[in-house]
RNA sequence: GUAGUUAGCCAGAUGAUCGCAGUAUAGUUGUUGUGACUAUAAUGAGGAAAGUCCGAGCCUCGUAGAACAGGGUGCCAGUUAACUGCUGGUGAAGGUGACUUUAAGGAAAGUGCAACAGAAAAUAUACCGCCCACAUUUUUGUGAGUAAGGUUGAAAUGGAGGUGUAAGAGACCCCCGCAUACUUGGUAACAAGUGUGGCAUUGUAAACCCCACCUGAGGCAAGGUUAAAAAAGACAAAUAUGUUGUUCGCAUCGUCUUUUAAAAACACCGCUUGAUUGCAAUGGAGACAUUGUAACUAGAUAGAUGAUCAUCUAAUACAGAACUCGGCUUAUAGACUAACUACACUA
RNA sequence: GCGGGAGUGGCUCAGUGGUAGAGCGUUGCCUUGCCAAGGCAAAUGUCGCGAGUUCGAAUCUCGUCUUCCGCU
């Protein structure tokens, strides 16, 4: 699971990075990012009642925290991210999840490959 | 063997690696604040956690008082903290049966409604009829009697048979039903029996209503702690304010309203030891109660149980705690246990 | 988490227990050289779903599903 200190945490800074940050979609995914003075990565996730009851949301939430931390390495730093599940999600696997992240991720210039 | 009825039980397991939550212990660091980090230990979603349909605890409302209104419940007895719950019984209905279902008080307190059809729909009424008399005339009319038969309808004024009669009729008789009085049994609902009456008094209360009993309102987003300010306006001794609707009663003297600022956020308390859970004994027909003994078993707050791999297997369903508990209702794959019933076959 | 509404033709809505309606839309015909407007007809409903009460339910009662609103 994710760090207490990597995570988003109040309603505000969800609003902050929603008003201030850039939106991209890619497939079931929709990663809203701001650049922020602080090193550490934070990151917040919202699964909306669309997707299905309270058991298929929370096992879409725990899918997409098991994906960001397989990840974390990888990710630019100084940044907070808000991940969005879109319709359909709820049909993927763990690696098809992660493989969605990493793909939207590196799409956008995020993604600092193993070297 | 087939089909079924009732009651109960389970709700994947094991191992490996990585990871989350609060708790306890130890260490490091640090402050408004036992806050952060590290290590170790044991623990960590359900039978319905769901729907929010009932009931209760707990909290707040300075008032919790009364009457009416409004709302709820409705065979009897028991059980429970309480209940629209549960248990046992009575009546009624369904099933060959095991068994199941049941909002089951009152229609001679009053009001309303009963479409269409039908003569007639609650008021005693007569369309087709039956029978008698008279007239006309040879099948009609008038008058009197009658309600057995026919027709309509969801429902037709006790049922079927006999006596009786001009034809008929509870007019009378037997049996059944109904009403009522008494006796017996039962705590009671009620049941059985005996006598009397002689058919009035249709149905509908999940129509209004009557009767009996219960009922203050709002809900943990309740409410409290750290915790402390200023300005403007309204009212002035009965106005105002207050806790569902109305009236009365009652309480408050500085109260109320608005605006701005701070506190204040990684906040804390409420928050989980409780009508608790397991086992045993005793009492009871049972729901349940009493006693003994053992256990402590989630407490999050963008919201904790996951990811990957392996093995077994039928392993799949419905589904995720948010103050707590008792019920009800609804969803649910598959596996298992016990008792009983009907039918068929065999001995 | 707590509380309160709604569900009737394709759409917007009436309908207080007795044959399911209105407007707009749709289809056909008339009118016109053609279209619009207008006129005359017609079709279209498991009254969200499942039980119950009743002779009879869109309506009354219970359960259930979908959907909307308020409290934060």
């Amino acid at each position: 699971m994710i760090k207490s200190e990597n995570r988003l945490r109040k309603n505000k800074h969800f609003r902050y990075i929603y008003k201030h940050g850039e939106t991209k979609t890619y497939k079931v995914l929709t990663v809203t990012f701001v650049e922020t003075k602080f090193k550490t990565i934070k990151v917040g996730f919202s699964v909306s009642k669309k997707i299905g009851k309270s058991v298929v949301r929370n096992k879409v939430k725990r899918r997409l925290r098991e994906s960001f931390v397989s990840l974390q390495k990888n990710i630019k730093p100084n940044r907070n991210y808000i991940f969005t599940a879109k319709q359909g999600i709820e049909n993927l696997d763990f690696h098809e999840i992660r493989q969605n992240m990493m793909e939207i991720l590196k799409k956008n210039g995020l993604y600092i490959e193993n070297n």
